[in-house]
DNA sequence: AGCCAGGCTCTCG
DNA sequence: CGAGAGCATGGC
């Protein structure tokens, strides 16, 4: 099966999808030279596919190739995975409309042109990788989420390689804490890991349920399950959810842009940082988005992406 | 050795 | 409530 998606607005579908390999490789989510493989995981089977893609963002174009697939449904599955990996619903256009007289993300809005925050397709998905980056550096957490799918993620073999499904919740609930704890996550991650896939088994975080409630509700929920706090949900919202007017002000990268932007020298508080950021408006996931990929443009070794 | 890394929970004033 | 301590894990 091929399918063709064509985004309304630039992408730079490299630069996108370049933070799946920015601080390590993710196996569930291989970028390559040139294309993406993933495994989109339906009720009763697996479905590896490949994105490609053009190089002008102006007018791009994103191909699926799913060999073996077929079905309306499934089209339409891996259509929306598709836009949501890439962040084609974001208003990229409205936000370079918008950022055109702001100081700090004009500059930032010219040089990454095509940017877009790359959505977790699945709540588990998301709030594993949450739980995994708490509190330490990203190339670790990275590395954590990379050993739980290459052990417990079923792999599929496509274009000659191997990529790996997502685990399923059902298996993480159950996933003995010894296991986890073998792959270096410390024990409250081990838990935090169970509680969030057994509940997102139950439904309280399914994706589906989550997307249905407004953000407040969403934080509500989240927040609620042991080992998930206000920076996990904030994210789940920008980043799984899409939603745009979020700011995850606890977060220790975004407060350093803030702090480099806005802060004359002093800390910007987090109450500080939310005040300012409302000001983007339904833009403030964007923004952020570009304030925390500007800061690694600046930092000597950083190689661009989100 | 010691501090840092895109937190969370629990406890006290 | 809100600040603060304790907690955990690996990398440099």
């Amino acid at each position: 099966m091929r399918i063709v998606v064509t985004p309304e607005g630039p992408l730079d579908a490299a630069a996108t999808l370049a933070r799946y390999r920015l601080w390590g490789e993710d196996p569930a989510n291989r970028l390559r030279d040139g294309s993406f493989l993933r495994v989109l995981r339906l009720p009763d089977r697996l479905v590896p596919y490949e994105l490609r893609w053009t190089e002008a963002v102006d007018d791009p174009q994103v191909t699926i190739h799913a060999p073996g697939a077929r079905g309306h449904a499934v089209a339409g599955a891996l259509r929306a995975e598709t836009r949501a990996l890439l962040g084609l619903d974001f208003d990229l256009a409205g936000f370079y409309r918008f950022s055109k007289g702001d100081r700090v993300l004009a500059p930032l809005a010219e040089r990454l042109p095509g940017l877009r925050p790359t959505l977790a397709p699945t709540a588990l998905e998301m709030l594993v990788g949450a739980i995994a980056a708490q509190q330490v550096n990203l190339t670790f957490a990275v590395a954590l989420r990379a050993r739980l799918v290459r052990a417990l993620g079923p792999p599929c073999a496509l274009a000659g390689e191997t990529v790996h499904a997502f685990p399923d919740a059902a298996s993480l609930a159950t996933a003995a804490p010894a296991e986890l704890r073998a792959m270096q996550f410390s024990a409250q991650k081990a838990a935090s890991i169970r509680a969030a896939a057994a509940a997102v088994a139950d439904g309280v975080l399914a994706t589906g349920a989550l997307a249905a409630c407004d953000d407040a509700a969403v934080i509500a929920r989240i927040t609620a399950v042991r080992g998930l706090g206000r920076w996990s949900a904030d994210w789940f919202l920008a980043r799984c959810l899409g939603r745009g007017a979020v700011c995850p002000a606890g977060d220790l990268a975004v407060r350093k842009a803030f702090d480099h932007h806005y802060g004359r020298g002093r800390s910007l508080g987090e109450d500080a940082i939310r005040k300012r950021a409302a000001r983007w408006g339904p833009y403030q996931n964007l923004a952020i988005h570009y304030l925390l990929a500007g800061m690694r443009l600046a930092v000597p070794g950083a190689g661009g992406g989100t």
